[in-house]
This record gives structure tokens, sequence and C-alpha cells, in this order.
DNA sequence: ATAGTCACG
DNA sequence: GACGTACGTGACTATA
């Protein structure tokens, strides 16, 4: 049991959120039930593992000296007093969860910490007294919950980690989540409410706006009593309205810091548990894994060689975040550029280095629609210099007018050499925006690394790539938020009009960002062995897709007006029909009336709830009913198709034409996916339709320039292609040799019919099933695409599996080694990092390990694809005005001008087909098939 | 902001 | 034995 020890400056307290804790492991993890008699125990397991590594697998500066587990007691608490309808919103707990609140004070007993609860008070409340009194004794404190009413409670001394997601929260995470320091918490709270606790708050007013009252007024009395100053009209009048009810919501959320409580602080002090009491408790429940752990543990002393848990966390503390590197950063030592000379004088600096890390500032996203604002030059840890060139005005300006800068050109001039200097490696993060920005200046940036693509060779599938996210996962810290100095909302500032002290300070931190990044991260690609596909496959990439998104794709704006009319008019006939059928109006566009209409109002049957509780009203819902003979799902549908035709295509692509050149330019993102594919946005020019009559009209409206032709160019099954090469497949091999119909071939394998006899039907069959297996097969999805029963599909399968003897090997060795291995790879050596595929829980698990499966064929095309686009400009270059436009995962676009299309073709093809040349060998032939045409549409 | 739906490979 | 499922994306609309 716990023993007294006195808490002092030297102490760590760790207070655990019981109640909050099993509430979420409930449903957080799988539900477990005790062998012997079936009792419901997931939350008491979920519960023992994090109690036993919070005691014993702690390094040694963590370690807890004093620990204590804080429930709640009864439901009645001196809150309700104040407001009779708090937490009233609270169902009674889930039935299988109810038997577990002993137990888990029971477990904590056993663990030897002491059970705290208190008639009358919260844990919250509890916690918050004892939080406060170690403070003032100097101790460190962690407080074990994830609830953000006890994020009032955060300072530099008292932290809070979230025990399912192993995420420390101290004050900078509080204020990332509030917009405010924790000492104000409260009053955001009080504002915003919480619906969750029933606080009521004022409403209409969220945390975003109550952060910047807040901002403005300082704190809640003084924001209510000054409320008539409030321009908003809206807000002024909710304020003045609602007083009242903010001042009980902040007694609501206010935690009681002073409780009389019956345990001491200091009588929380560690002891080893009593064994005895432990090991009968851990067999009492059936934890045979853990009793076996504890064992252990106890048995070999300090240095056991346990393994974390999958689902307990980590414990990290706030003295753990030193073990970041080198994150002292100096924003003093940034310099603001406004001489020719310093910016010689920074140039010869990034000469001198060798490396330089170089950022753009612009006034928009849009790298063609951006006016270059300024650039940054970093060459050392906290040595960065920004280079105001298009600033037009800011706070720090006197009088009107544009600040002194160096003229553009100028600028530009100077840079250019270094820029495109041999010897000096230029480093940037999405580097593609820049260089894009750079080509429109007639600069070509040579060498240069990008630590986006860099950190996306390395931790696909762990992290995300952005330099923000970056920098807090390896260094601990956040850059200046782009916020903080432009603003938010209609009144945010573009970058030239940013005061140069704020815009020196954001600026030149990026690239000493992105400095640091390249320091720390490069060398990494060596020791993780993706060195060749940093190098190889994606290093080149940022400034040839750049000069594709530059050039854009003509668009026949016409045609999209057209054709817009044209689906509004099918759109106001399908609904004119609906509210017939219906019997009465309602909003075709509102999933949730038509789930409303069918399901209660007209009573059809088939219907399902999504897990929400809403009716579900997808294509396969609405086209079951529809083959029951209902007519109002296909009137539905139909509306459906044509209001999607018209504002995702029709009418939003028309917004994005740029008016002058009339051509549309995406934006590809390069490190976006888990496999290794592209994505493209803004807009998104790889869903362009295609599959169905009327969609595949959007593509006529995708022309070449007068004199010109496009020409379209895909891979044809390169998947199964890959599939039959990396399964070994002897048979579907042969056929892609013999340039068989692969479909037909699976069809007349598995259903023994001859391929002269294939009839469209069974073909379709075994093209579903064809990618099914890509996919990472399961009968009922299969059932569900082709139509069969469940187990007629588990038959196909079955056949499938029998037929073609490699799958099921590469299948159980591509399983194997994502979870042998965290990670799969593709023929080139790309990992993709499988999230989950040791999660306790089988649905997640199953979903993993289809990931696993479908990562390395997907992944292995998306390679080759790439490799295929960086070498495109250089075997294109002798066909005189070919540019390459678009990429859709096995397609690339071209235009060319007309009588060379020829010529195009045969270099494209081969460029194509030969792209994994000479880093694989395959085993099956590459095919391109490629067409010219006017517009898109003909083109395939 | 999130959920539902649907466009593509 | 139950449970939910094809892999990878992005955009629009309704609704909270």
């Amino acid at each position: 049991m716990s023993q007294p020890v006195p808490v002092t400056a030297k102490s760590h307290v760790v207070l655990v959120d019981g109640s909050a804790y099993i509430f979420r492991a409930f449903h957080a993890l799988p539900p477990l039930t005790r062998k012997s008699d079936g009792l419901p125990i997931g939350a008491v397991a979920g519960f023992c593992n994090m109690l036993f590594k919070m005691l014993k697998d702690q390094k040694d500066e963590n370690r807890p000296t004093h620990f204590a587990v804080i429930f709640d007691k009864g439901s009645y608490t001196f809150r309700n007093d104040i407001y009779d309808q708090y937490k009233a919103n609270r169902g009674e707990p889930p039935e299988d969860l109810v038997p577990q609140f002993p137990l888990t004070r029971d477990a904590t007993r056993a663990f030897g910490a002491p059970s705290i609860e208190l008639e009358g008070f919260e844990a919250d409340d509890l916690i918050a007294t004892y939080a406060r009194q170690a403070e003032a004794q100097g101790a460190r404190v962690t407080i074990l919950s994830s609830d953000k009413d006890l994020m009032q409670l955060v300072t530099d001394r008292i932290a809070m980690l979230d025990p399912m997601k192993n995420k420390l929260i101290g004050p900078k995470e509080v204020e990332e989540k509030f917009g405010v320091t924790p000492d104000k918490v409260i009053d955001i709270q009080a504002l915003a409410g919480d619906s969750v606790d029933n606080i009521p708050g004022v409403p209409g007013i969220g945390v975003k706006t109550a952060a910047l009252l807040l901002d403005e007024y300082g704190d809640l009395e003084t924001l209510l009593e000054r409320a008539e100053e409030i321009k908003q009209k809206g807000r002024r009048e909710k304020l003045l309205a609602n007083a009242e009810l903010a001042r009980i919501s902040k007694q609501l959320v206010t935690l009681k810091d002073d409780v009389a409580v019956e345990v001491e602080l200091d009588e929380m002090g560690v002891t080893d548990p009593d064994v005895d009491v432990l090991f009968d408790f851990l067999e009492e429940m059936g934890f045979r894994t853990l009793t076996a752990r504890v064992r252990q543990a106890l048995g070999e002393g300090e240095s056991d060689g346990l393994r974390a848990d999958d689902t307990a966390p980590e414990f990290v503390s706030p003295a753990t975040r030193d073990r970041y590197p080198n994150v002292t950063f100096d924003h003093t030592r940034y310099e603001c550029v406004r001489s020719e000379d310093r910016l010689a004088h920074w140039i010869s600096r990034a000469q001198e280095a060798g490396v330089v890390a170089v950022d753009l500032e612009t006034d928009s996203l849009d790298s063609r629609a951006a006016n270059l604002v300024g650039v940054c030059l970093a060459v050392e840890d906290n040595e960065a210099c920004y280079v105001p060139l298009g600033h037009t005005g800011g706070e720090d300006m006197f009088g009107e007018g544009a600040p002194d800068q160096i003229d553009r050109d100028a600028a530009l001039a100077a840079l250019k050499p270094m820029l495109e200097n041999e010897a000096v490696l230029k480093v940037g993060q999405n580097f593609k925006y820049d260089l894009g920005v750079f080509q429109r200046q007639g600069i070509d940036v040579a060498p240069y690394d990008d630590t986006m693509l860099i950190s996306y060779a390395l931790h696909n599938g762990i992290n995300g790539h952005g330099m923000d996210t970056l920098s807090e996962t390896h260094f601990g810290h956040s850059p200046v938020p782009f916020k903080e100095i432009a603003g938010t909302g209609k009144n945010q500032k573009t970058f030239d009009q940013i005061g140069l002290e704020d815009a020196t300070r954001y600026a030149a931190e990026d690239a000493d960002v992105t400095l640091r990044l390249w320091k720390y991260l490069k060398p990494k690609l060596s020791t993780a062995q993706v060195t060749r596909v940093y190098e190889d496959i994606d290093r080149d990439m940022p400034h040839v897709v750049a000069r594709m998104e530059n050039e854009g794709v003509k668009v026949d704006r016409a045609e999209l007006a057209r054709l817009s009319s044209y689906f509004s008019q099918k759109m106001a006939g399908l609904e004119a029909e609906a509210h017939d059928i219906a019997e009465g109006p309602f909003n075709l566009g509102s999933p949730k009336q038509i789930g409303e209409i069918l399901f209660d109002k007209m009573g059809l049957d088939g219907g399902k709830k999504t897990k929400t509780g809403a009716w579900q009203t997808g294509v396969d819902i609405l086209e079951d009913l529809s083959d029951k003979g209902e007519t109002l799902p296909r009137v539905i549908l139909n509306w459906r198709q044509f209001s999607k035709l018209k504002s995702t295509y029709t009418d939003a692509l028309q917004a994005q034409i740029n008016p002058e050149t009339d051509r549309v330019h995406t934006s590809f993102s390069l490190a976006a996916t888990t496999t290794g594919r592209l994505s493209s946005s803004d807009p998104n020019l790889q869903n362009i339709p295609i599959r169905t009559e009327e969609g595949r009209k959007i593509r006529d409206a995708f022309i070449a320039e007068p004199g010109h032709l496009l020409v379209a160019a895909d891979y044809s099954q390169i998947e199964l292609r890959l599939l039959a090469h990396m399964a070994d497949l002897p048979t579907m091999k042969q056929a892609f040799a013999d340039g068989i119909d692969i479909h037909a071939l699976t069809a007349s394998e598995m259903f023994d019919v001859p391929l002269a006899e294939m009839t469209p039907d069974v073909r379709r069959q075994a093209k579903a099933i064809n990618f099914g297996i890509i996919y990472g097969i399961s009968a009922f999805g299969l059932a569900k695409n082709t139509g069969v029963d469940r187990g007629t599909a588990a038959d196909f399968i079955k056949t499938y599996f029998e037929k073609f003897p490699g799958i099921r090997a590469y299948m159980d060795a591509t399983k194997a080694e994502a979870k042998e291995r965290g990670y799969v790879s593709t023929l080139f050596g790309r990992k993709c990092h499988i999230g989950g595929i040791r999660d306790r829980n089988p649905q997640r698990r199953a979903f993993a390990e289809r990931q696993a499966i479908n990562a390395p064929i997907q992944g292995t095309a998306a390679d080759i694809m790439r490799r295929a686009m960086t070498r495109m400009p250089a075997a294109i270059r002798n066909v005189d005005g070919a540019r390459m436009l678009l990429q859709v995962h096995d397609e690339l676009v071209f235009e060319v001008p007309e009588g060379r299309e020829e010529t195009l073709i045969e270099t494209v093809k081969a460029t194509m087909e030969q792209a994994h040349e000479p880093a694989i060998a395959l085993s099956v032939p590459i095919d391109v098939e490629a067409q010219a045409a006017k517009n898109w549409n003909e083109a395939h």
C-alpha cells in the first residue's frame, strides 16, 4: 500500500482521472469478457495495463513518487444546486460497464495505489485540489486524462497526459485548443458552453468567437460589463441577453481546488504493491498475459525486457521534452535585408556554405496568381534573413506608401546565379510551390532537396509532412502561426500587407526550420534504406510537376455553360417528379429529408441507419429500392447525378478557369497519399467523370489550343500486371505475354468457360474479382459488388485461390511482413507504413491487412508512373511544342502541335513502358495505350 | 467542423 | 461467434 512521503520540489505526483479513463477504455477497447463467467471486463483490462505501465515501465526521472486514482462519486454534486440541468443530458452508463466500476477500484487497490472519491464532488474537483497542493510544494504534477475540463489546471508544473493517445498536454497544447492561456480556459468554457456536460454558455458563441472576445476584453467579467461596446450586433445582443447564463456557466466549469479531502497528498507515496493481493486479483480477472508480465517485472527487477503493450500508453512527461535535438530558436538573430549590399553578403554566405534553405513569400496560395513578396535564406541554425521585395504596407511603415525595399528585379538577378549554381544545394519545404514561382521568373533552381519529400520517403503513413507538423514532431517546436501575424477571417492580411518586423520573424523562421529539418532528416534516408526512393523517384518531381501546373489545361467555358443549363433543366424536371411522388416538397439535396420521406413517411422496407442514427440513402440502398419497383429512389438517384455533375464540374470548374489563358491549373500534391500516388486539388482534375455517358460530356470541354491535339496515354491493367509478377501467377503472366484479355482469362479459368464462348456477364464478374484481389478481398465486399450472395462470393474466392495459387502466399507473406515490420514495400523499396496492423480490435486489424495487401501493388504502379514523369521532359524535348499537362494515376495527358502527335505517342509510350528499368526487371510486359484527339473525351 | 454522398483510378 | 469490410483520393451540400 501507499506510504506517507512528504511532497517536495523533487516529487512527481501522478493523478489518474479514473472515471473518465474507464468510460473511454470501454468504448475504445474490444469488449472482453471473463472466461469463467462471461463478466464484461474490457475496460478493467485496459485500466490495469495502464496502471502497470505507469508504475513499472517508466524512466527514472518520470517515475511517479506519488500516485493516486480519483473517481467520481454519486451523480449529485454542488453543481446541481447551481444549475439543475447540469449533466442532465447524461443517460445511464452502458449496461456492460456498470459491473466494471467497482472492479476498477479493486484494481487500483491491488496495484497498491489509493483509490479516492468523495461524496458531492467530481473527480475533477479532487484532482484540482491535489494538483494545486502539490504545485504549492514545488512538485511536478501529471494528470492522466484528456478531459478538457481539466485543462484550466495546466501550468508550467502541471501537465496532462492523454492516456489513450499518449499525448502530452501542456500550456502550449491548451492554447492551441482554446486560443487562450490555461488561466482563461474557464472564461472560454463559460461563453462557449459544453453540450456534453450540458453547460449552457452563451448560445451562438463558440470557442473561436469566445477567444476573440476575451482577447479583446481580457476576462469574462470585463467583457460582460462592457458588452455594449461590441461592434457586431449579433454578438452584442447575445451577450447582453445571456450574461447571467454565462456567469452560471462559469461557476459550473470552475473546478473547486480547495476541497476538504479525506486522504492527504503526502499519503500517496508510491510503494511496491503487495504481490499476493495483486496476483490474486489478476488471477480472479483471468488476465493471463498481464499476470505473466507483472511476474516477470517483479522477478527480473528494474532492467526487465518488457515490451510495450499495443494499447497501453508509453508514459512521457514534460521532462522528456529535452530529447529533441537543438531546439533553441532565436528570432532576434534574423535579419531583414534592405540593401543590395546586405543581399550580396547573404548570397556569398550561401555560396560558402554550399547549402541554403530558400523560402518564398507571396500574396496568394495559388502559385500562378501569386506575386512575389519576399525571399528568405537560411545558412545556419538561427542565421536567416528575409528580403522584402513587394510589401505594400504595414504598421511599422511610417507615413503612407510602401517601405524602402530592394528592387525586385535587381534582387532576382542577384539571386539567380546562386539558385542555378550546381555547387550550391537549395533546400525547400514543399519546394514545388517555390519552384513554380521561380520558373515564371525564368529561374530554374538546381540542384535542390525538398524536406517534405525526404520526410515522405522516410515516414509516409506515420506523420504528416507539412512544415509545422515536422517541426513539432522532430523538434518539439511550433513555428510562428501565420494567423498570428496575419489575423484570421475576411480581414486576414496577405503577406504584402504585413509589417517588416512580423514578416521577418515569420518568414525567416520558416527557412531556419527548413534547413534544420534537412540536416536532421537527410541522413536518415540512408539508415532507413530509402535513399534510392527519394533520389530516383521523388526528388525530381517538384520541378516537373510545377511545370505541369504552370501549363494548365485548356477548358471550353461555353461548352461547360451549355452543359450546366442542360443539367439544370434535367434537375428541374426530376425535382418536380420527385415532389409529385412524395406528395409534397422536400430538399432533394438533403439525405436526411430523403431518408425521412422514404422510410418514415412512405414506410418502405430495407432502411438501414448510419452509425449516427440517420437513414442511409446511398446508391446501394436506393438501387435496392428501385429494383423492388419503387419509382422515387430512381428519380432521386438521377437528380443526384445531375446535381453532382453541375455543382462539382460544370459550375465549379468554370470558376477555376484563368480568364487570360482559358486554362485550368490544378495543384498536385506529391506527399498526400500513403501509397505514393499523387493527389489533385483546386480543382481536382483526377476525378473528371467518364463512367457514364452524361458525365463523359464534361470531358468534351477539356480541349487543345487551336492547331493542337490532346494525347492521353494510359498504362493498361498495370496493377493486375504487377500482381501477376509479385505474386508469381504463371497463368496470368502468360496471358499478359500473349496479349489476352485478362478478365476473360480469369473468367475462363474460374468458370471453365472457353475463351471463345465468353459472355459479357461472366467476364464482368471475373473483372470484379480481379479488382477485389487487389483490394484485399472479402466475401462480403465481393458479394456487394457483383450482386451474388455471400456464399457464392466465398466460393469464387476459394476457386480463385485454387486457380492462382501464388495469391494466397503473397497475401500471407505481405500481412506477415506488415505485422513484423510495421510497413510493406513497393518493388522499388518505398515503404508504406501501415497503422493498426497489430491492433487488438479484429476489424481495425483486418482493415490494416487489406491496406497492406493493396499498398505494394498500388504503390509500385505509382512509383513507375513517377519515374516516367521525371524522365518525360528530357524524352519529349525532341517533339517541338509538346507539353505534359496532367496525371491521373495510370494516365498522362499531353498537348502537342497537330502533325507531331504520332512522334509524341511513340516517345511517350516508350518512356512509360520502360520507366521501371533499369531498377527492376518485370516478368510481365508493361503496355501503354495512347490516342490523340481534339478533346479529352475522344482521346480515350 | 463533420457526415453523407459521389466523382475518379 | 460476432462484427463490419473491398484499396487510394477530393469536393460539394446539408447540418450541427
